[in-house]
DNA sequence: ACCGCCGGGTGCC
DNA sequence: ACCGCCGGGTGCC
């Protein structure tokens, strides 16, 4: 009988083998979060075609997972998951499972797969309820989700908790739908079985137990609780690893600190975040589920840390000092290859895209790569390599012949037959060994883990930050290491495999990447050692292109580098998970089930769950973070002072004129309780004063040109064309919604400018009736006039033809300047005006005066600003001293630390802007004091302007509440103040 | 699966 | 014997 038996299983697996190799791409889909087909197809034919459209027919399925924002419940099912005993998947109690349609099934086109969290099938569906899923599922009408709340109790079947989720619209039908075929949905009241409960952590064991309570999370509580979701992410231990020596530059101790913690998450060791070990087995507490194997850690994290605290130099220690197994990447140094520079000059020809890579870039032979290949490597190589084979090689013998293979079986059979007993009840052998669980994790473990033979560090950056990392390698790498970087970069960039996997870094930018996903060129192909996403959150739009392909790279550690991890939902963190390969939550399910959906419900252990996954695998510190007691980085002292500049006396008979002139006018609208109505005009005013203080050649053409308007529509475009005067200035004005300064200027039919997203959302809120919040006229999309940033160049040129003329202001700069220079002719300056004709009238004197200059303003192309700037901070001797730089140009992220001085030509309204412009010298890599200096003209408006920022700090220091009537009423108190009225 | 169902063997009690 | 009953073989979709 025994034997009968196992013939009879043998002969049954022969005949469903050709179906099992269809079934085994839907069950690996899971397994793999659907994206690594490439490594399933162990019994498909080596047919290129089938193969190929099949693992598109997968992907493109993956892509349509939905996102289930806005899906409500429709109702709770009890069904039954039957064939239990023909699959691995073992479910334990309270165990989320996943349900996929499988239409090609040949026993039933309504068949539904259930497959646990790692994608082992479990069972399908009883048949008579899936036909009814069937219909639900293939209509789209809604999602199904399944939870097994009691254990297996036999061998064959076991009950299952379906919940039904989707679109409002659908409830209905789909309810209907399930009645027509006998299956009542329970819809009661707010779900019996607590939807939300059931994926946290407490998940059935709480629920068994006692009913928990929980006070779901105002909207406020959980915009807070994800504002902060990465603060405080200090690693407590303060561990801390010396760089290699090939690392040039020292490492300050927080930097120290990120590298220890980047090795260790490199070598693993220990246990991903939810797991624990339970006897034999391995236990996810937020998914219930538990495997034999020791589950796959992730290799690597997100480096958060603020801006400015030397991530990049933290990234290359890290690729210096971590090759494998802990020992630093083998470089060679100078003195000893002087004998191989003749091979490393013909290389560089053939490699270099940029002369930034030139002096880095295939410098080390490629002799000396191959010694340095240890035999240890070689082995470790060789073996991965037999295990895939003998893989492939069994795979195939099993359809050649059954001999082999009999063993194996026997032997699982055997098991099979002991039944019970030797199941322990969590775990089921399954008599056919063709598709062993372990296989699977052992094969992505041996390629992450285990493949030694894997150098190269990708790294992939945006286009503005490129030549960063260039710099950032020859500055730290040590002066006499042999480095080999690759800017792979550009239409003459190296393609070749083999050249690539060679190098030690590859830097690349996200466009390079995604145009090479569509047309398979080899950064997908190969086994990187190490991907690095530098300004990661690039990536976290999962339908873009480049973040497709980077969920394609193959690597055995990942790394994200982000100052901002979030902008703003929880839904953005997806994509760096499944970057991360953080499982199970690579796949978007299990992600928005445990995770997402909870968190946006206000679910207090949803949100929990995730903040502790966030821990375990990112490093943040801010700025004011602290070491041991210390800040993490002491920047140079800082001093502000502020001087003063008299007018001479013919300006000051031009300023007092124009300023009675505008004070009468001003006041006139003050009495009047006209002043927002006119608002334009009063900035005109404003500014006309402030450029007085200035310079008097930086009056524009003013409105009075434009001659008297005779009907509204003319004063409106009169009004207009002020705003629109003041803003091509350069003037840093406030937006009166988000009370910060303008971003993409639009100017409203009334005359009021504001950021274009914030009129956006006053005007989408109040819909037809929208009003302008400063003088409430009726506003209409239609009717907002656009500001292009930056269209004032040729005005300038018109400027510099006519006669030169000095103004105090630029004198007390020029004094300033030529003071700095005989004391120290190295020190370099910033010198700062909101108008960019200020910028160009002072070219003038510094020509003069023989200072070597250079001009950033927003009008510059990406390409020349960079130029610039890398002109600015060399060290040269005949590099520039000074730049003019224009108030708003340039991002953040720019830096100047070159700079030690900065002179501000003018006052903002925004005081925070003028902070963010000194901070671009005062930052992380600046080595001295820095001097600031504010020029402000005595007795003018300037003095007010000044007077006007310090309230603002106090008032956004204390609160932040303030109403629109608080916003009008402060501006009109604003101007009043301005005009001393 | 300690079931249900199928289909062959069988046939008073 | 065109049924009922018994008992072995069998078992997801």
């Amino acid at each position: 009988m025994y034997e009968e038996g196992k013939e009879a299983v043998r002969q049954r697996e022969k005949e469903k083998l050709v179906y099992k190799r269809v079934r085994l791409m839907f069950s690996r889909r899971w397994r793999f979060g659907w994206d690594r087909f490439t490594d399933v197809d162990l019994f498909t034919d080596r047919n290129e075609s089938s193969a190929e459209s099949l693992s598109q027919a997968i992907r493109a399925a993956a892509s349509e997972e939905p996102d289930a924002d806005g899906s409500i419940l429709f109702g709770h099912l009890q069904g039954t998951v039957v064939g239990l005993r023909y699959y691995t998947g073992v479910v334990n109690q309270g165990e989320m499972v996943g349900l996929v349609r499988q239409p090609q099934n040949p026993y039933d086109t309504n068949a539904v797969m259930v497959a646990n969290v790692y994608g082992y099938q479990v069972g399908h569906i009883k048949k008579e309820l899936a036909a009814a899923m069937a219909h639900v599922m293939d209509n789209n009408l809604a999602k199904v989700e399944g939870v097994v709340h009691s254990g297996t109790k036999n061998k064959f079947y076991m009950p299952v908790m379906l919940s039904f989720w989707g679109k409002e619209e659908n409830k209905n039908a789909v309810i209907e739908c399930m009645a027509r075929r006998g299956y009542k949905l329970n819809t009661g009241g707010t779900n019996p079985i607590g939807a939300n409960q059931t994926y946290s952590s407490q998940g059935a064991r709480a629920m068994a137990s006692k009913k928990v309570v929980t006070i779901p999370l105002t909207p406020e509580e959980l915009k807070n609780a994800f504002d902060n979701l990465f603060e405080g992410l200090m690693e407590s231990k303060d561990g801390k690893k010396e760089a290699a020596k090939s690392v040039g530059t020292p490492l300050l101790p927080h930097q120290k600190q990120a590298l220890s913690w980047m090795c260790a998450r490199e070598n693993k060791s220990g246990l991903p975040p939810f797991w624990e070990r339970r006897g034999e087995l391995y236990y996810n507490s937020l998914t219930c589920f538990s495997a034999k194997e020791i589950p796959d850690r992730v290799c690597g994290g997100i480096l958060a840390d603020d801006m400015g605290l030397g991530k990049t130099l933290t990234t290359i220690a890290l690729i210096l000092t971590n090759f494998h197994k802990g020992k630093p990447l083998p470089v060679e140094t100078c003195e000893e290859q002087s004998s191989f520079v003749k091979v490393a000059s013909k290389l560089k020809g053939s490699s270099s895209a940029s002369d930034g890579t030139g002096t880095l870039c295939s410098d080390r032979p490629q002799a000396a790569l191959s010694s340095v290949e240890t035999p240890d490597l070689v082995e470790i190589t060789d073996k991965s390599e037999k295990t895939e084979s003998k893989g492939k090689k069994k795979a195939i013998k099993r359809k050649a012949s059954k001999e082999a293979p009999v063993l194996q079986e026997d032997l699982d059979f055997a098991a099979a037959l002991s039944g019970p007993a030797l199941d322990s009840g969590l775990k089921r052998k399954r008599a056919s060994k063709t598709e062993p669980p372990t296989m699977s994790l052992d094969s992505s473990m041996s390629k992450s883990g285990a493949d030694s033979s894997a150098r190269t560090t990708l790294i992939i950056c945006p286009l503005s930050v490129l030549s960063n990392w260039l710099d950032q390698f020859e500055q730290h790498v040590h002066a006499n290491v042999k480095l080999n970087v690759y800017l792979y970069y550009g239409s003459d960039r190296n393609r070749c495999k083999k050249f690539l996997s060679s190098q030690d870094v590859v830097i690349t930018t996200y466009n390079v990447l995604s145009a090479e996903f569509g047309n398979k060129g080899p950064l997908i192909a190969i086994n990187w050692l190490r991907v690095v996403l530098d300004e990661g959150h690039v990536i976290r739009n999962p339908n873009a292109l480049m973040s497709k392909a980077v969920l394609e790279l193959t690597a055995q550690r990942r790394w994200i580098l982000s100052g901002t991890p979030i902008q703003n939902s929880v839904k953005d963190l997806w994509m760096l998970l499944a970057f991360l390969r953080l499982k199970p939550f690579d796949v978007r399910e299990w992600w928005n089930r445990v995770i997402q959906r909870p968190v946006t419900q206000g679910d207090r252990g949803g949100l929990q769950n995730l903040q502790t996954l966030i821990k375990c695998i990112t490093l943040r510190r801010t700025k004011s973070s602290e070491v041991s007691g210390r800040p993490l980085v002491s920047l140079p002292d800082k001093t502000v002072c502020v001087e003063q500049v008299e007018l001479s006396q013919p300006e000051r008979e031009e300023y007092e004129l124009a300023r009675k002139e505008g004070r009468n006018i001003i006041g006139r609208y003050v009495a009047e309780g006209t002043v927002l109505r006119n608002y334009a005009d009063v900035l005109a005013i404003l500014m006309r004063l402030r450029q007085y203080c200035c310079h008097p050649d930086l009056l524009a053409k003013t409105s009075s040109d434009l001659g008297a308007p005779a009907t509204p529509a003319e004063l409106r475009e009169h009004l207009i064309e002020k705003l629109r005067m003041v803003l091509a200035s350069g003037s840093d004005e406030e937006c009166s919604v988000c009370l910060d300064s303008v971003r993409l200027p639009v100017i409203t039919h009334c005359a009021h400018v504001y950021c274009r997203p914030c009129i956006a959302q006053v005007i989408s809120t109040e819909q037809d009736t929208a009003h302008c919040p400063l003088c409430r006229s009726v506003i209409k999309t239609s009717e907002l006039v656009e500001f292009p940033q930056e269209q004032m160049e040729e005005e300038s040129l018109r400027t510099s033809s006519e006669k030169w003329r000095t103004s105090s202001k630029v004198q007390a700069l020029m004094s300033n300047l030529l003071r700095l220079r005989s004391e120290d002719s190295s020190i370099k300056c910033l010198v700062v005006s909101q108008f960019t004709r200020f910028l160009t009238i002072l070219e003038t004197p510094l020509r003069e005066n023989g200072f070597s200059f250079v001009r950033l303003d927003g009008a510059m192309t990406q390409k020349r600003r960079t130029q610039v700037i890398q002109e600015f901070q060399s060290s040269e001797v005949n590099s520039p001293v000074i730049m003019l730089l224009s108030l708003k140009a340039g991002g953040v992220g720019l830096n100047l630390t070159a700079a030690s001085h900065v002179f501000l030509m003018d006052p903002a309204w925004n005081p925070a802007t003028e902070e963010q412009c000194i901070d671009r010298c005062h930052r992380l890599g600046q080595k001295r004091k820095v001097c600031v200096t504010k020029f402000i003209v005595k007795d003018s408006v300037e003095e007010n302007m000044v007077k006007i920022q310090k309230q603002k700090q106090d008032l956004v220091e204390k609160a932040f509440g303030s109403t629109t009537i608080d916003r009008k009423a402060s501006r009109i108190n604003d101007i009043k103040a301005l005009m001393e009225l």
